[in-house]
RNA sequence: GGAUCGGUAGUUCAGCUGGUUAGAAUGCUGCCCUGUCACGGCAGAGGUCGCGGGUUCGAGUCCCGUCCGGUCCGCCA
């Protein structure tokens, strides 16, 4: 060993024997008669010392030619420092140095190595080693590190057992673009990376092997976001003879046994919120229920609660609209005119495409101004302001337009508000489930229903009847975990018949020999004794940046890659030989 | 595929309505300094203003194109 302790260790108990550490130059300052070095490695910084009226002049000459990021080992004795530092757990003590070696020397690096680096992400990510060696990126990597031991402790104590599958396998059309392998020995013909283990994992419930989990790589080729990487991390969990409650039980544990043992944080058992619900008061599928700040309709689409406040005003642009809804911020009746203008700019970006944002303030002395005041009198103001439950002081932010479409701008401006307002801390976690997603989807497209979760997800035993009249109002057993307005988990119970899933076939508008070529090995294996199954994954990078508290899952993965899906380290993609391409019998255009 | 912001010293950035020799901080180099720990002080080196074209007496600055990067929409569970 070129050491005795890491630089992290030694303590004032450690004074006075002679010990030997290794590392990287963090630093030298030379202070003419007394020179320090501190030397880092992964556990934490050491000082050396060195006075140079009474050292060795050859030690003091390797530390004087010494560069930032050298990499040296040092043997010296440990004493007491005699001004101590309170930054530094090693700050009682410090080495003197009867050897210096230098183990290799290093060019001047790009940035500096420290907390807060000089370098942008663009030169940090061509040379990611140095990167890693900051303690802020160390300790994301040991975050993950700690959650996937934990994520295996947990399901490990429920008898789940980790079982690899295989990475080379078939292109499947629905869902994601699959990356592809060519075949060199089969020409004309490629493997399929995989989207996630969905197929296999289900093989292995007939199987019978009926609690399996992977934490495990799956490959997508889309246009890449802040959260999104072209290879990102699942941990794919499938359990036979259960329903969606077991499930659900078994993995909001596994999250809660994940914050209690990696953040020390008891989360509450999750709430459930059916997606219906979800689009109703959040206008969004994975809503932030950190706060509250719901829906209010003064106009709705759906019969059942058409508290319709708005028409008959003469104001065209609510009496046209599918619906009229709004938001109530609490205490924000204050917002100037420059602010509010602001929000309008917000929602009118074409990313959001609202037309139009209509306020009212319910001002402290209990009257109430609105941007639409030629429309609507006190009166009626006053009818708005008990539907949303506002009080003086609060401010009612109201869209209009189609349902859809008014919906998920108004979720933006209520995502919006909440950061305004400091609604979403980033230590606070909000987990919920949202359940009973619609089972098909329908895409304009393609003309033709889509599987919105994947199809081999069941629909609700008491919806089945409905597949044949409106299989859009068809709900599945499918479910999804959100944490803080992030998906960071979904997942259903599966078919498991035969006859059933060749239904779905149908209706996702396969043809029987399509079916069959591309899924028959997973029906064949239905005709052999399928258990009942279900399971869930979870996206294990937006997990450890969520514990993290960031919003940018590349820095909890070593060696990612950037927006537009290249390595700029090792820069992949990149062309290959041409022989390789004759030999794999690919001619490019 | 689309929107939007950015590209100037090794690095992070400033550079106004176009106008003399393009600045700061940090890093780097040299000298000084006995208790530093983001050490301090003094001096110094360091630039294809992403690239190509255009407008102009004159372009880092304006226009067009292009490449690269960030964020978002579409896409994607």
């Amino acid at each position: 060993m070129l050491r005795t302790h890491t630089c992290g260790e030694l303590r004032i108990e450690n004074v006075n024997t002679t010990v030997t550490i290794s590392g990287w130059v963090q630093g030298v300052r030379d202070k003419g008669s007394l020179l320090w070095i501190d030397l880092r490695d992964r556990y934490g910084i050491t000082q050396i010392t060195i006075e140079t009226e009474k050292a060795d002049k050859s030690l003091i000459e390797i530390a004087r030619s010494l560069g930032r990021e050298y990499v040296i080992s040092v043997t010296g004795k440990v004493l007491e420092r005699y001004s101590k530092s309170e930054k530094l757990p090693t700050g009682d003590i410090e080495i003197y140095p009867d050897k210096i070696t230098i183990l290799n020397s290093a060019l001047i690096p790009p940035f500096t190595i420290e907390d807060e680096t000089d370098g942008g992400d663009d030169i940090r990510m061509k040379y990611r080693y140095l990167d890693l060696r900051r303690n802020t990126v160390r300790k994301n990597l040991e975050l993950r590190h700690r959650l996937s031991i934990e994520t295996r402790n947990y399901l490990d104590k429920l008898n789940f057992i980790e079982v690899e599958t295989p990475v080379l396998i078939k292109s499947t059309p629905e869902g994601a673009r699959d990356f592809v392998v060519p075949s060199r020995m089969h020409q004309g013909e490629f493997y399929a990376l995989p989207q996630s283990p969905q197929t296999f994992k289900q093989l292995l419930m007939v199987g019978g092997f009926d609690r399996y989990y992977q934490i495990v790589k799956c490959f997508r080729d889309e246009d890449l976001r802040a959260d999104r990487q072209p290879e990102f991390t699942q941990i794919d969990c499938e359990m036979a003879f259960v329903e969606q409650e077991d499930i659900l039980q078994t993995f909001e544990g596994l999250i809660r046994h994940l914050f209690l043992a990696v953040k020390g944080v008891q989360i509450p058992e999750l709430t459930r919120i059916t997606y219906a619900d979800a689009m109703n008061y959040y206008g969004s599928d994975k809503p932030d229920i950190r706060f509250e700040m719901k829906f209010v309709y003064l106009k709705s689409a759906a019969a059942e609660n058409a508290n319709n406040l708005v028409n008959g005003a003469g104001f065209k642009v609510f009496d046209a609209a599918q619906i009229v809804v709004g938001i109530c911020a609490k205490g924000a009746a204050e917002y100037s005119r420059k602010q509010l203008d602001e929000l309008t700019e917000f929602i009118k970006r074409p990313q959001i495409g609202a037309t139009g944002l209509v306020y009212a303030r319910y001002n402290a002395d209990g009257t109430i101004k609105s941007s639409v005041d030629k429309f609507f009198d006190e009166a009626a103001l006053k009818k708005w302001a008990i539907a949303f439950g506002a009080q003086p002081g609060d401010l009612m932010l109201i869209l209009a337009g189609e349902q859809n479409k008014t919906r998920k701008a108004l979720s933006e401006l209520r995502l919006e508000m909440g950061t305004r307002m400091g609604l979403r801390d980033k230590k606070k976690f909000a987990c919920h489930w949202v359940i009973d997603f619609p089972l098909l989807e329908w895409s304009e497209e393609t003309s033709r229903f889509h599987a919105m979760h994947h199809p081999f997800t069941s629909p609700k035993p008491e919806d089945i009847k409905l597949l044949a009249s409106v299989p859009g109002e068809v709900r599945a057993n499918a479910y999804d975990m959100v944490i803080n307005g992030v998906e960071v988990g979904g997942g259903s119970i599966r078919i498991f018949n035969k006859q059933l899933q060749s239904r779905m076939f149908d209706l996702l508008g396969f043809s029987k020999e399509d079916a069959e070529a591309q899924f028959g090995f997973l029906m064949n294996a239905f005709e052999y004794g399928a258990p009942p199954h279900g399971g869930i994954a979870f996206g294990f990078d937006r997990l450890c940046s969520l514990f993290g508290g960031a919003d940018v899952i590349r820095d909890f993965i070593a060696f990612p890659k950037n927006n537009s899906g290249r390595d700029v380290m090792i820069d992949s993609p990149s062309p290959i030989a041409k022989t390789q391409l004759i030999e794999l019998g690919i001619p490019l255009s």
